[in-house]
RNA sequence: GGCUCUGUAGCUCAGUUGGUAGAGCGCACGACUGAAAAUCGUGAGGUCACCGGAUCGACACCGGUCGGAGCCA
């Protein structure tokens, strides 16, 4: 199964709720910035002590220093869900970072990727200029270049790396929501004002348990007088950085955490919001917990399919933060 | 009290010699396959402080009122 939803929801909570219920469940991160040693209160990470004896997978397994990606993510994390399986037990994943949940839970075959190509594209991007790069693409892959479109150097250079590592078109689209194996998806769900207001009490909290310190103490050691690419624009991190450098004040640099964590939130739920599979529960209800342990209980009755049973129309499912009502529901129609 | 500067989008500000307005950020919505808390796209917001004057026409010129900032007494 998996829980998941926007930053500040109570993921983990609930996780460890279900799994302290049902006795036999293993919780996998999902979340990128949880996977790095150290940055425990900027990601909000569930602390070893918190546990509650549940092993936790794929979290402190990074050092800031090192870049994460998908890829790495998917090749280290499927295998131990097939294991957390072959011993019969449940892998439960949490987590908000939308595509890391979907690397592990449906079919998606991530291309290749090649360090030399990659800094050659990068080289001929800065000398030769973007407009450059998309006209090749445009005649390569006229529809990937279609979608990404001519300003988004990212993707563009990612395209053409996979064209010439693979000889094949980029289609640049999600493939079919597909899972690997039947999963039950929760999603936990806030009305956007009082997620604000959550985010706004969880910065706060952030602040007192001295987030600030704990940036300064990841970028004085010898090993890592600096965070890597990846560490570095975690939220609450990227933030802070010119604070110890003495550009920025401390106290505009927490309003902007609070700020890019409810962007965030709002791409969170764009992105979860277009996946039929998940069942929404509302956050706020006193008995979130028995409505998931129900829905989980469902599930694992339904017959075993292909696509598990309780997609998409099940009554319990609402829309995401409720007031996006009209586009959403569109798109599951 | 005198002098100077100033009042334009939620915020910080552009606005060329008069032809009723833009940017960045924020906000809303979307796309998304090896950095995804990334990267990119679309959109909604303004009686240009207020009143009057000259002008075919004013955010822009003139006068006044009110509100900010600074300097001098």
């Amino acid at each position: 199964m998996a829980i998941v939803g926007s930053t500040g929801t109570g993921k983990s909570e609930l996780a460890l709720g279900i799994a302290h219920a049902l006795g036999d469940c293993e919780i996998i991160n999902a979340d990128a910035f949880a996977q790095y040693i150290g940055m425990d209160i900027g990601t909000a990470k569930v602390m070893p002590t918190e546990r509650q004896n549940i092993p936790h997978h794929m979290i402190d397994i990074l050092d800031p220093m090192e870049v994460s990606s998908i890829a790495q993510y998917q090749e280290a994390a499927r295998p131990i869900i097939s294991d957390i399986l072959a011993r019969g037990r449940r892998p439960v994943v949490v987590g908000g970072s939308g595509l890391y949940v979907r690397a592990l839970l449906d079919e998606m075959e991530l291309p290749g990727s090649d360090p030399e190509i990659r800094a050659a594209l990068e080289q001929r991007y800065q000398m030769e200029g973007l407009t450059q790069l998309f006209q090749e693409l445009q005649q390569s892959d006229p529809t990937a270049a279609a979608r990404i479109g001519p300003q988004n150097a990212r993707r563009i250079i990612r395209a053409l790396e996979v064209i010439t590592l693979t000889g094949k078109p980029y289609t640049a689209t999600l493939p079919q929501q597909e899972y690997v194996s039947p999963t039950i998806q929760i999603g936990i769900d806030y009305g956007r004002d009082s997620l604000d207001n959550r985010i706004d009490q969880r910065v706060e909290l952030m602040r007192e348990r001295g987030l600030l310190t704990e940036v300064a103490h990841l970028t004085s050691g010898e090993k890592s007088p600096s965070l890597g690419p990846t560490a570095a624009r975690a939220i609450g991190y990227a933030e802070l950085l010119p604070v110890l450098a003495g550009a920025v004040e401390e106290a505009d640099a927490f309003a902007q955490i609070a700020t890019h964590t409810k962007q965030l939130t709002r791409k969170q739920m764009t992105w979860f919001g277009r996946d039929p599979r998940v069942t929404w529960l509302d956050g706020a209800a006193p008995n979130l917990l028995d409505q998931a342990l129900a829905v989980v209980a469902q599930g694992y009755q339904a017959p075993a399919e292909d696509n598990p049973p309780q997609l998409g129309d099940t009554p319990r499912q609402r829309t995401p933060l409720g007031s996006v009502s009209a586009s959403v529901s569109g798109m599951y129609s």
